[in-house]
DNA sequence: CTGAATTTTCAATAATTACTGAAAGTTTAA
DNA sequence: TTAAACTTTCAGTAATTATTGAAAATTCAG
């Protein structure tokens, strides 16, 4: 397989995973660019790779930066900005991680609080239906949060360390 | 809290949660609604509660069904279907796991094993970044796809236990 | 300053995804 | 059988989400 086609290949996949995963296509399309870019690149050369329009990109390359995964740099004697993705997949991860629970997990967990003190009836079914269900997603819930947390603070050898140990 | 409003608020929370993890609002709901009931509800209740019309409340029911989430129940001396959601937050997540692992991770990790095994010019910067990119999200999706194993093989007391033991 | 190069914004539009509702299909009690 | 009860299907439509492109704003070399 040609260099080319393999990259073309790879921007399809991610681009196909990011949708699947609640991430805007193109933004996980042009994340996946800048991944496979050894130099960074300008607006223009991302336009016209993925055939976007300058507004697109632009916005795209501005939540990129959002959640951690590029950045910009600036060429000496050069008026145009660069675009540049961290290639340290542990740093991707732990990046997309830290902002998906911030944005998501984060208030779900808040509220998910707030409903597990509810008070009723304990002779309702209904209301013992709701209140274990409640509960338990809220435990479920808490312990992503700190498998998150562990995870955010990890080494990358560290961390997967652990996880292999319990294969054994 | 009242019981109907905490309900609605816990259906409202975890349509969006899913929704933002590409997993249809609707369906998040009508699954939200199972989960804090004590009975199965009939097609016509859930239409009812949730304001949606026979045939999103049939396509989205049998799409639980899919997932392993949901289960038909009959009940003696009636034509009427009900629909009953397994109440094991550990089940749930298990089972979400093992449908999204099938649907997405495995036909990228495909992807991934073709593209790792692109040949090219190691004097090409360009190839060497795409090439070591490749790998080690590859690398990457192979930890998490073997954690996602453990994981549907564990009993949740031993899952987080091995889990938390990375804390100490 | 000036104005050309570049970036940003956002209303209009396109593309995608979800939902409705009525008709067709199926099941079962009598 | 028959027909009422119930379920399924899917073309049409609505709602949502993503994208364009041109105008406005910004930047900076001269």
């Amino acid at each position: 397989m040609e260099l080319t086609v393999a990259k073309q290949k790879f921007i399809e996949a991610w681009g196909k995973l990011g949708s699947e995963w609640g991430i805007n296509r193109t933004m996980a399309q042009v994340h996946a660019l800048l991944l496979v870019s050894y130099e960074a690149l300008t607006t223009e050369e991302i336009m016209k790779e993925l055939s976007i329009s300058r507004g697109n990109a632009n916005m795209t390359l501005r939540d990129l930066i959002g959640w951690g995964l590029v950045e910009k740099q600036h060429k000496a004697g050069e008026r145009k900005e660069y675009f540049y993705a961290d290639k340290d997949t542990w740093n991707i991860a732990r990046q997309v991680a830290k902002e998906r629970r911030k944005r998501e997990l984060d208030p779900v967990l808040k509220i998910l609080d707030e409903l597990s003190n509810v008070q009723g009836d304990v002779k309702d079914p209904e209301f013992n239906t709701f209140s274990k269900s409640v509960k338990d997603i809220n435990k479920l819930a808490k312990n992503v949060d700190k498998t998150l947390d562990t995870m955010l603070k990890a080494e990358e050898s560290w961390f997967w360390g652990s996880i292999f140990k319990m294969f054994k």
